[in-house]
This record gives C-alpha cells, sequence and structure tokens, in this order.
DNA sequence: CCAGATACCGCACAAAAATGCAGGAATATT
DNA sequence: AATATTCCTGCATTTTTGTGCGGTATCTGG
C-alpha cells in the first residue's frame, strides 16, 4: 500500500469518526506505530488533522469552522451509515442541504460509482473528495442562510432529471402533515427533487419526528424510507411502519 | 509496443483504480522499472497524474487542496487590491475560479452591493461570506480537478447574462497566443464567459505574462483589462500597453 | 538507399525515501 | 507518586528513484 492511499485511508477515518487511536490505525493498516506517528505528523503539518496524544481529531470538528454543525452528531453519524448502504454503483442520486446530508457525504464508501446532484454547496465539496463520484451542480441563486441554490432555474436543472434515490435532510415530519419545512425557496427545491426520484428517502434524527412546520413538501406516502437513528422497531415509528413506509 | 500505447496502458490503469504500483506496471507491460519510471515521470509532467513514491494515482483521488500553501500569496492579494476597484455597486459580474480569483473574493469590501456569477465552488463560498453579495452559482458537472462547473449546461447558463466585468484568474497570456489554458472544459467555460461580458479582465501574476499553453480562449485584442502585482509602467507589459490594453 | 541525428530502452550504481526497531524522554492515568 | 502508555531520536535495512552510459530502433534529409 501507498503512504499516500494509507494516509487518505486515515483522513477517511478521521472525518468518519471525528477521532482516531493511534493503536486502531496500527491494526488496522498493518504497519508499525512508528509508521502511523509519521503519518500523523505529515497531515498534522499539512493541516489536515489535529495530533492529540494518542491519537488524532478531525480538524472541522475541534476547530470553530462549524461549531454548529456538531449538534447530535453521533445520532446523524448513524443516520448516514444507514443511509449509504441504500446507494449502489451507477445510481442517480439527489440530494439537499444539511447537516444530516452531509454526514452522509462523509461516509460514503471510496469505491461507489454514482452520480450525485445537489444544490449544496458543503455537499458538493464533501461529494468532491469521493473519486468515482460524479457531481452535477443544481446552479441558480445561492441562499445565504442554507447555502444551496435555489430559484426557477434551479427546479428546471432538477425537472430535466429522473433519478433513482432522492435523500431530504428532515425540518420536520409528520404522519398527518407530511414533510414540511419553514423556508419557501427550500421547499420548492425539495418538491421538484421528490417529483423527480423513483424513491424518497427522508434523513431525519428522532426529535423532528411527529413535528410540522408551516410549508409543505410533500404527504408522509410520498415519502419511501424513513431514517432515524432509532431502532426500526422503536415504538415512535410504528405509525410510519403502518403507513406503509420502510424504516431503517 | 508503442510508448504512447504503453502509456495510454497507463492512465487507463490509473483511472480505473485510482493508484498503480510501478512493480505492477513492469510486469503487466514487460518491461523496465526505468522505462516505467520515465513514462510516470512524463505523465506527471504533464498533469495527467499524480506520481509519489512506489508508484502513481489518479489526479481526482489526490485530495490535495491545501488552503495553507497558496503560490506567490502576496502577489495575489496585490493584484485582488486592484481587481476589486473596478467593481461597482449594482454590477454583474462573472468570475472563474483559482486562486487569484479567491483572494479577490477575500478582498472585496463589506458594503458592495453587486450580483456575482460562478461555477467555482470555493469563490461562491468566499462570496457568501458577503452579506451584500447575491451569489449565482452556474451549475453542470463539477471538476474534480479545477472544483469549477463545467460542460454545455454552465454555457448555457452564462449565455443567459450579459455581465459588466468578467474577471479571468490567467494561466497563460501571450500578445500573440492570446489568453491560453491547459483544460479543454475550463476554456470552453472561459469562453462563453468572455463572449458575455462587456468588458474582461485578466488577472495575472507576472510570471504568467509572455507564456502559452495548448488550448485558446480569446485574443489579446479581447481582453480589456489586464491586472498584475507589478508596477502598470513596468517594462515587461509595454507591448501590452502598446495593445490597447489597460494595464493596471 | 544511406548516413547522421534523434529517441528509446535497459543496466549499474549512487542518492533518497520509507519503514521498523531500540532506547530513553515525555505525557497520561490511577 | 507510581505506573503505563505514548512519543521522539537515532540508526539499520529495504525499497524506490535518479542519472550516466552503451546499445538499438526510428526518423530525416539528401
Amino acid at each position: 500500500m501507498l503512504k499516500e492511499e494509507r494516509q487518505n485511508v486515515i483522513l477517511h477515518e478521521v472525518n468518519l469518526h471525528n477521532k482516531v487511536l493511534t493503536t486502531h490505525l496500527v491494526e488496522r493498516l498493518n504497519v508499525s506505530e512508528d509508521t502511523i506517528r509519521r503519518d500523523l505528523n505529515e497531515l498534522a503539518d499539512a493541516g489536515r488533522i489535529i495530533k492529540v496524544h494518542g491519537g488524532a481529531l478531525s480538524r472541522s470538528f475541534h476547530n470553530s469552522f462549524n461549531i454548529t454543525d456538531v449538534y447530535s452528531l453521533p445520532e446523524k453519524k448513524r443516520i448516514a451509515q444507514k443511509a449509504i448502504r441504500l446507494i449502489q454503483d451507477g445510481m442517480f442520486v439527489f440530494t439537499t442541504g444539511g447537516t444530516t446530508i452531509l454526514e452522509m457525504a462523509r461516509a460514503l464508501p471510496q469505491h461507489l460509482r454514482a452520480t450525485f446532484f445537489t444544490g449544496s454547496l458543503p455537499a458538493a465539496f464533501e461529494y468532491l473528495q469521493h473519486p468515482h463520484i460524479e457531481v452535477i451542480l443544481i446552479g441558480d441563486r445561492l441562499s445565504k442562510s442554507s447555502r444551496i441554490t435555489v430559484g426557477g432555474g434551479a427546479i428546471a436543472q432538477i425537472r430535466q432529471v429522473k433519478a433513482d434515490l432522492c435523500f431530504l435532510g428532515t425540518n420536520a415530519i409528520d404522519i398527518h402533515a407530511g414533510l414540511t419545512d419553514n423556508d419557501l425557496d427550500v421547499v420548492q427545491v425539495k418538491k421538484a427533487m421528490v417529483e423527480s426520484s423513483s424513491r424518497v428517502v427522508s434523513l431525519a434524527i428522532s426529535e423532528k419526528i411527529n413535528t410540522a412546520q408551516r410549508l409543505k413538501v410533500c404527504n408522509a406516502t410520498d415519502i419511501d424510507i424513513l431514517i432515524t437513528e432509532l431502532d426500526p422497531l422503536d415504538e415512535l415509528l410504528a405509525p410510519y411502519r403502518d403507513a406503509g413506509m420502510e424504516v431503517h
């Protein structure tokens, strides 16, 4: 294994779990402790990780870059792990923005060959890290608050595609109110994505379950798969299972 | 087997597996290690692969965007300062990607109210930091190496706009060869921007002056303003002044 | 067709890089 | 404070790289 390859694995591990132990890397990569240490030093010198006693931390986690994003991070990482299992080679995938989607992007396996369509600037950056993923950026006016593109041009571009999957970062979901949100521009983009996809996946941490916002994206019945950090058999999710959703 | 044939095999292997070992190529192609090494060096010099100890990696796999080491940073900051003076409230502005453009984006005054059109992911991020700047993202396929959007969709979106200014991060400029570059997709996007703008501005550090690449973006006469880190009266820039360019 | 120029290839040897090991120093843990 | 873990430094070994050289193939302009 090449040195650069090894360092890429380390980076991937760090970004996935936000931390990594030297000992863990030793057995994961089958090299000596010194080699790992040298790699960590190089990566730290290059500013790609934060080295600490016993291992290393992800830069974005430690640094003030997006402290706000760490809200419910472990839950979102669990959701991300479940979500990536749905994606297969060759698929066309829509994704919205949001921190849960970002975690999913970071968790994608290196070998995956798929095409991702997104209007989210941060998500696009993450997809770019993956060598075999083709990224199609949906263009139009950039919303400053959500950092995704919105507007008629974006919707027109979405309509030109028929994707296999659509991953929606979810603000509020309720069996009666459906999937709802609070930004009109964002809602319209999500609507377009739902309509242009064969299967719709809602990624929602459990505190969003059974809540509603003002603006409707789609009915609960339009959602094919619901992914939360909970056990699929959890009582809270029963109504969604009964409504015919796949619950993961 | 011809040299080019062999190098094509190497490129194919690299793009397929993201990496390739020198030893593997030796037995795959039945030539000496030295020949492989020379091939890898040539391909790396041409920018088609990234050479590392023990083999080579594909360009897209190598995540080498260190925010830390921007080449010729002081020069680029000077250029940025000159460039932002051209932008006035209410203007529509096209920008390409590249580190010089990025410095310009960082240098923009907070009060500026303008509309920026770009296909560059990093540049878009910077524009987003400015409260009164409207950002229109040009969508399409994201090029992994340059992190800008390229393709017919991007060009179609550019054509829909008539901008006041177009800032081109410049790879090579020469009074006879004009403005040139080495990536076909990027060239086409730049061409479209030049055609859709009233005034075209080339941002170039002085070492790019009087150099040329393979692919032509536009003639020297199509460029209205040339900005370098040098004094506008510098001898090196005389031919450009004589050709009628504004030199800043 | 031929002679000279040019490019290409493999070998040998020296330089550089990568890796692992041993020890003592530094740091965490109890 | 005592103990265990982790870290750093120097060193030896292996692998990889760069370079000069000679032989061979290919191109080019009479």
